[in-house]
DNA sequence: CCTGTAAGATTGTCCTACAAACTTCAAATA
DNA sequence: TATTTGAAGTTTGTAGGACAATCTTACAGG
């Protein structure tokens, strides 16, 4: 598939950059723990302790502290002073907020999307809804997280503004929980898929008004469902075990 | 002023914590690197070598390592692997796209200060909006640059919303060495005031719609200038010396 | 003048160490 | 018995040194 010609397809401008950026490990260290805490491997309050975290990740101090550092400035964990990080928890007080601002970028996203509508992003979005349709039926809570964030990210990026696409990632990556247990409810999945279906043709169609408008419903309704599931303490609906989230 | 009989009445609830949070080093020297940062101390593009910064502020490597990578999560530096840190430099794209980030933010952070108007946030507004009037005719370019980010924090406090005051605080301190910049051209300085204070009577008049209209009007006007700076190199409109700029 | 190599410098990572602060638990006291 | 005190152990915050990998610079050679 990707013979010599092709690389040689790819050489038009000056795009000669040799991968760039060889990944540093605390970087993947960063990654690993973000994901653990997105999925909800480390449950929101649980205290994580850095020899612990040596041992999971296999780096030394040094590095993990430096991962930590840039999980604190994302949000995803607090620490207080000699008491060491603890995976953040957000009140219900806290979820409104951050859905509010969460409903003035994305929707504003959108807006940019719909008035740009540059054709590799209409297509990625397209992929992303499909990839959605495909996981309707079967799809796990996981598998619909992923193309749900897919779906965001592909708005996000067509909006043209990488600050933006940026910060909207660190939001969602903020609210990846809630949206993860969420996504347990299988019943009201399917008015989200209708929504999602009908921003997207708003957008394609490049209707600005009736995407803000239809956003800003969509954000209303999750953002209601994931203060109840703050509310709830982070639990499934339906269960009343503390700990039957399923850890991924 | 502050006798024992002060620190009692301070005692009414349960607020007897020893100021909560004793600041760590490397948040500290976070700090000091910000401002150095933000205040032109170090120049856009300008190479950070550690071993200088241990010995600026006086730290070890590793808590110089870990403030690091808060700047960097902040976007005030990029790192490249192997090659340090390096002070962010903004193309005028860049520019472009943080200014739109900021007039959706910041306009709505308006909107909905003008929605609540708590009184204690009037209060506050007023007094930064009296000290920008009180330093129109002296004021020195970094009195005038604080006093302006107080005002913005006003705003962004009386939204109600922290996670949007955060955010706001953020996008402003990657601007904010522009915005010093931009004070030097006193001249224009006058109408920026008239903007301040015009955005100011809106929001305490609560009229949200001529709010959002003041602050997108504001934005794109600053937002036009801080470009020109960009493409100007960062160096004062009228000075040909590239390093004409008055180090803090 | 260009090329290639070697020396130096800087970063990335790890290890060890130790003081400061927190947590736990048992002993002492009311 | 319940509460307080205190001491041990644990964990974090910070420092210093060490070494490999990589980048930069300077120099020798064509």
């Amino acid at each position: 598939m990707h013979g010599p010609a092709d690389q040689l397809e790819g050489m038009k401008d000056g795009a000669l950059l040799v991968a760039g950026q060889a990944v540093s490990l605390r970087s993947l260290v960063a990654d690993r723990l973000r994901l653990a805490i997105i999925t909800g491997r480390f449950r929101p309050g649980q205290q994580l302790r850095e020899r612990e975290l040596c041992e999971l990740t296999g780096v030394s101090r040094p590095s993990l502290r430096e991962a930590l550092r840039v999980l604190e400035a994302e949000g995803l964990i607090s620490t207080m002073p000699h008491r060491g990080p603890v995976v953040a928890v957000l009140t219900p007080e806290e979820v409104d907020h951050l859905y509010a601002l969460r409903g003035v970028l994305e929707s504003f996203a959108a807006r940019q999307f719909a008035r740009l509508r540059r054709p590799e992003d209409v297509a990625a979005l397209k992929a992303t809804m499909k990839r959605l349709e495909d996981l309707r039926e079967s799809g796990t809570p996981l598998e619909l997280l992923e193309a749900g964030s897919a779906y965001y990210r592909a708005v996000a990026s067509g909006s043209g503004n990488p600050y933006l696409a940026e910060n909207l990632q660190a939001l969602h990556n903020r609210i990846a929980l809630i949206r993860f247990i969420s996504l347990h409810e299988r019943s009201r999945n399917r008015m989200t898929f209708a929504a999602l279906r009908n921003m997207m043709k708003a957008i394609i169609a490049g209707d600005e008004a009736l995407t803000e408008r239809l956003w800003t419903e969509h954000l209303a309704a999750v953002g209601t469902r994931a203060r109840g599931i703050v509310e709830a303490g982070y639990r499934l609906p339906g269960s009343t075990d503390a700990s039957a989230l399923p850890l991924v």
